[in-house]
DNA sequence: CTGACCCGCCTGGTTACATCA
DNA sequence: CATGATGTAACCAGGCGGGTC
């Protein structure tokens, strides 16, 4: 699925761009966001008020634009076909890998927690876990303070909250997941409104511009009140100081790529707090995911 | 230096289960 | 009490980067 739409208005100098796409064959693309870029540029006299140059994107556009001509079938390309057959072979790769786990956690606090949370499963079918209030605030803490653990933090995060480290990376897994959905939803909302607004906007200036066709190639008639409906040329021409109020992406300022949502207060943060780098994170972490806590400014 | 292989971690997507209206 | 909606823990396949040989 992808889609791209691009509206040419040259006579006005404007040329408005939005592209919608996603998964369809970019799996880096689809991997590291939704993909959707929106772009406006004007192209008009300098000294022209309407000089916005507006930029929207996914926060990891780099990574998802760079990458976007992969081969198809990547990502969640699993689907439902695979997960009925891979039910019967679940509990043997997860027996591996709790393997695994267990011997990385070297303290006796993850194998006990493990013990006691296969204690009751009968095999067949998998358990749910609840965590406590306790449990849940502590990893949401760390969460803000990085959303990505290395096996150091996450073996001391597990053996503090007496879960396995497989649980406690899961649950930052799911969380990352989490904090992208809503982001996107926040994204995609700012996308329309902004996609209605350029639309309101090219049918003003195709006004505008018809208006001026019809000024250009009509007689001249010094007695003719000016036209409303051509409010820039008439203003231009120094008759009626009363331009239009700024679209909205221009009342915006901001580029959708420093927009962030902080999924606990449910704020926008500012491009300012978007600026900074996160100092240190751990060595896999290189996928490009925008952490809003370690970066906004509004919360 | 380069390629194959392994490992750990990541992602998007899905499933299963708990909880609530 | 039954049921659908919602949230989320757990899982999967596949990709990527780093380390090793």
């Amino acid at each position: 699925m992808a889609q791209e739409d691009v509206y040419h208005l040259d006579d006005a100098g404007l040329v408005l761009g939005l592209s919608l796409g996603g998964g369809g064959g970019a799996s880096d693309a689809a991997r590291h966001g939704t993909g959707i870029r929106l772009s406006m540029e004007t192209r008009l006299p300098s000294p022209c008020p309407l000089e916005p140059s507006l930029t929207l994107s996914m926060p990891d556009e780099a990574t998802a634009t760079a990458t976007a001509t992969g081969s198809g079938g990547g990502g969640g390309g699993g689907g439902t076909a695979h997960s009925v057959s891979s039910l019967s072979v679940a509990g043997v790769k997860r027996e591996r890998v709790d393997d695994a786990e267990g011997e990385r956690a070297s303290s006796t606090g993850a194998a006990a927690a493990r013990a006691g949370a296969e204690d009751d499963d009968d095999g067949s079918t998998r358990k749910k876990l609840r965590l406590t209030k306790e449990q849940s605030a502590l990893l949401e803490d760390r969460f803000k303070e990085h959303s990505t653990l290395n096996p150091k933090q996450k073996v001391a995060l597990a053996k503090q909250l007496n879960l396995r480290p497989r649980q406690v990376e899961v649950w930052f897994q799911n969380r990352r997941a989490r904090t992208k959905l809503r982001q996107t939803e926040v994204d995609c909302e700012l996308l329309k409104r902004c996609c209605e607004s350029l639309t309101e906007e090219n049918r003003r200036l195709q006004r505008e511009l018809q208006e001026l066709r019809a000024l250009k190639f009509a007689p001249p008639h010094p007695q003719a009140p000016p036209s409303s409906a051509a409010p820039q040329a008439v203003a231009a021409a120094g008759l009626v100081p009363a331009p239009p109020p700024p679209p909205f992406y221009m009342q915006m300022q901001l580029p959708a790529a420093t927009l962030s949502l902080c999924p606990s207060c449910e704020r926008l943060a500012g491009p300012a707090a978007a600026a900074k780098a996160e100092p240190d994170r751990p060595k896999a972490a290189t996928h490009h995911f925008f952490n809003p806590f370690t970066h906004s400014a509004a919360c």
